[in-house]
DNA sequence: TCTGGGGTCCTTCCGCCA
DNA sequence: TCTGTGGCGGAAGGACCC
């Protein structure tokens, strides 16, 4: 029996974080913004009630781009792109920091909103989802000639519904499947409504570049362009084993069928975390030796703000790990697994501190960061021994380890 | 003065063990 | 007893995404 067919959409916000930005400092509208450097310059409020804000000319440091507005992308600074050479191009665009705590709730008010319309919802970040579409009433409705006027319409209630709860506007795209809705959403941003079907491919899809497709990144794009691959049509036109000989038989084949429009993953509306981590970026870089005491005094509060996560969210971990970056750029992680999964600070800075004496540290460090896998719901699980028998145990740590703090 | 932070998933390699 | 094999979990790195 063929699978019932399906009505997937993608709904993205409009530069979301900016948008949100703007609702509060409304000033800026029309205005090159961007956001991104941390919490350091807040708007500051003048004697006569007026808001002073920072330039990205204020700015020194190593932060990059979160969101840009579109008046600052039209003056060539994006999203990613480090503030400090954003400065050079647009001196003058205003600089907001981050309130992931205002966008978070502007991230519940508008998933809530769109739950009233479609239940069935995937997160998939703060300013994404999927919907499932396929049983809200009315989606198989024509309306007048239009044979998707259902489709068209219940999608319209969902952006009207976010836009009430809100006052912002998002982009949706709707197809049979989430590959093609991720596309979708984004050939008419902002404030866009775009429906296909697989008929629409060859004219809407295949024009496109492979980059566009979710899961072609920089690597795979370029790979693709130096093979005579651009579009995603030239792709859909490429033979299976080809693919594989030179992608491998799991890529290759995923490039092929994504390139057809191809893809039955599900909209998954419940998940749990895989593992959670704290990293930080130092404003210069340390040597172990040299910054050992402000080294150890940020480990320590990596692990204890790690282990206030964890805490909040009611998990518990058997592998703690770390990473460091350094001064060139390359990273380096070590883990270790451990007989019974752990959640207090002491506990990880213990676990942690032992895979650092793994590492090589006699380049600068940039970055340093602590992670939990392995996972655990704490409370249940917590303290129980695995049913894998143990690997030879690490001798046990020997206290005085590295960046003591 | 290049290049944040928090994630997921996949591949490869390695050691252990049946 | 020795060697080969294959499964499995863990470790490390890389690509990708928001």
């Amino acid at each position: 029996m063929a699978a019932a067919p399906r009505w997937i959409a993608h709904l993205d916000m409009d530069a979301f974080y900016a948008s949100v930005e703007l609702l509060r400092y409304p000033e800026l509208r029309g205005l090159p913004v961007v956001i991104g450097g941390g919490r350091r310059h807040q708007p500051v409020v003048n004697a006569d009630g007026t808001r002073a804000f920072a330039t990205l000319r204020d700015y020194q440091g190593r932060g990059v781009i979160t969101t840009a507005t579109y008046p600052a992308r039209d003056l060539g600074v994006h999203s990613g792109m480090g503030l400090m050479k954003a400065a050079q191009r647009a001196p003058d665009a205003v600089l907001l920091p981050v309130d992931f705590d205002e966008y978070r709730r502007y991230s519940r008010l508008f998933k809530a909103a769109v739950v009233e319309v479609a239940p069935l919802i995937e997160d998939r970040g703060i300013d994404e989802i999927y919907v499932d579409l396929s049983a809200v009433p009315g989606i198989d409705d024509a309306v007048g000639h239009d044979r998707l006027g259902g489709v068209r319409a219940v999608a319209q209630e969902i952006k009207n519904s976010v836009r009430r709860a809100t006052g912002l506007t998002c982009s949706i795209g709707v197809t049979p499947n989430k590959l093609l809705s991720k596309i979708a959403s984004e050939l008419d941003k902002p404030d866009g409504l775009t429906v296909l079907t697989a008929a629409d491919i060859p004219t809407r899809v295949w024009p496109l570049p492979a980059r566009r497709i979710n899961g072609i990144g920089p690597k795979a794009a370029a790979r693709l362009e130096a093979l005579g691959v651009r579009t995603i049509g030239e792709l859909a036109a490429c033979e299976r084993g080809w693919l594989v000989e030179h992608f491998g038989r799991s890529y290759g084949a995923w490039l092929a069928d994504a390139a057809r429009g191809i893809d039955d993953r599900p909209v998954v509306t419940h998940s749990e975390p895989v593992s959670i981590s704290r990293e930080t970026t130092f404003e210069r870089n340390l040597h172990a030796v040299r910054d050992r005491a402000v080294l150890g005094r940020v480990f320590t509060m990596l692990c204890e703000r790690l282990a206030t996560d964890l805490e909040r969210k009611g998990y518990a971990g058997r592998t703690v790990g770390i990473k460091l970056r350094f001064d060139d750029f390359r990273t380096v992680t070590r883990d270790a697994t451990l007989p019974a999964a752990v959640q207090q600070a002491q506990a990880l800075r213990r676990a942690a501190g032992q895979c650092l004496k793994r590492v090589d540290l006699s380049r600068p460090i940039r970055l340093l960061g602590v992670r939990v896998a392995a996972l655990q719901r704490a409370g249940t699980a917590l303290g129980q021994t695995p049913g894998r028998r143990d690997r030879a145990a690490p001798a046990p740590a020997e206290e005085l380890p590295l960046f003591p703090g």
